[in-house]
DNA sequence: TTCGTTCTATATCTATTGCTACAGAACTCC
DNA sequence: GGAGTTCTGTAGCAATAGATATAGAACGAA
């Protein structure tokens, strides 16, 4: 949570509403609803503002769900940085699968991934790249700490390190889909079990 | 490929287009933007007829997505129940693993999967609903081989054919996801080969 | 107070969405 | 040849999409 600078000269009428809740609105909504399912009415609606608050907070829609995808990343989807603190390879592939079924079952936020159900299919330009680049990047920072485990030790050295990843990411980005159709924590927790069984020793 | 009945008496004008080459057109389209994203031109452009006609045929665009899913599944989807006649557990799992990557990696044919990025988040009410049926309903398909391997004494008694079921699936799910993505036939091929690193002995 | 700036509210714009009315064309049956 | 039926093409419908013009309200600075 991104502290705001409470007291920071403002020039002009003050900003009525507050960023980061309209934020948190408007990301249920991106979240539930998909990028293009959320209309402009939506999100006015949800976040309680009126759309020239919004064109000039943002820009425009897209500019929007940038900001989101920022927060949700800081927020909610923030269980794969949390994962990589783990002091071995296992461990953080254990803590990002289990933190990615807390994460997609939270009864109080819509089911599954924003990154994965933002906008899946291409045709919708900078968005979809979008998301494809912070999906293909979230495997990178995967990869990357399993390279590191191999350094350290803790996993094999022929093992690669990309594969794994990936491996990984996929069940991750898997249980997203099922969670999004309302699969329970407790089914998608087998789940990960059964991805563990994959890991190598 | 159902093969239509040429010398059916007709009533009126016939029909002025082929019923199954427009809905091959129509499912690229859908399978490329996905549902939302796939507009009535852009879908009566690509299958080279008129508004009109298409909901003369399909009723409307609902209909006709309903119509592409089952053909969808009958064709480039087919992969899931040719996997399912496999003699043996694994080797089921292997098919539909393998099955997958070649379905959702083909170079002629968009990346992923129709079932799962032609509309994941709820919102869209029917449409959300129906590919949510199918896909577990392909979950139950899987369940069901893997409990008959079961009784037929190639898979333990102590596993869960339900949960493995959900982690074979969820792994097709995943690539599915990466597939959307650009990422390489090659590169799946390996995750589908860690999968099966997890399945039972 | 007055100015310059920035935000908000009402009302609305244009483009596109899914969809259809209408008239005519193309077929079978009689 | 009609009569009856079904398809096709043109043109356009109402609704909604994303985005704005405009006027006024709320602030700090002078």
């Amino acid at each position: 949570m991104a502290v705001s600078a409470k007291t920071l000269k403002t020039l002009g009428r003050p900003r009525g509403f507050d960023m980061d809740q309209a934020l948190d609105r408007a990301m249920e909504v991106f979240w539930r609803k998909g990028y293009e399912g959320a209309s402009l009415s939506d999100l006015t609606e949800a976040m309680g503002i009126n759309p020239p608050s919004l064109y000039a907070a943002f820009g425009n829609k897209e500019g929007l769900f940038l900001k989101v995808l920022d927060r949700y990343q800081a927020g909610p989807g923030n269980y794969l940085e949390q994962a990589m603190s783990a002091p071995t390879a296992r461990e953080a592939a254990e803590r990002l699968l289990y933190g990615a079924v807390e994460g997609q079952c939270s009864q109080a936020k819509p089911g599954g991934c924003l990154l994965v159900h933002g906008a899946l299919p291409p045709g919708l330009g900078a968005i979809q790249e979008e998301l494809q680049s912070r999906r293909t990047a979230a495997a990178q920072v995967i990869r990357k700490r399993f390279e590191r485990a191999k350094d350290e030790g803790d996993l094999p050295r022929d093992v690669d390190a990309g594969d794994l990843a990936r491996f990984v990411f996929a069940v991750v980005g898997g249980m997203a889909v099922q969670a999004a159709g309302g699969v329970k924590k407790r089914e998608l927790k087998k789940v990960a079990d059964m991805a563990m069984k994959a890991f190598p020793t």
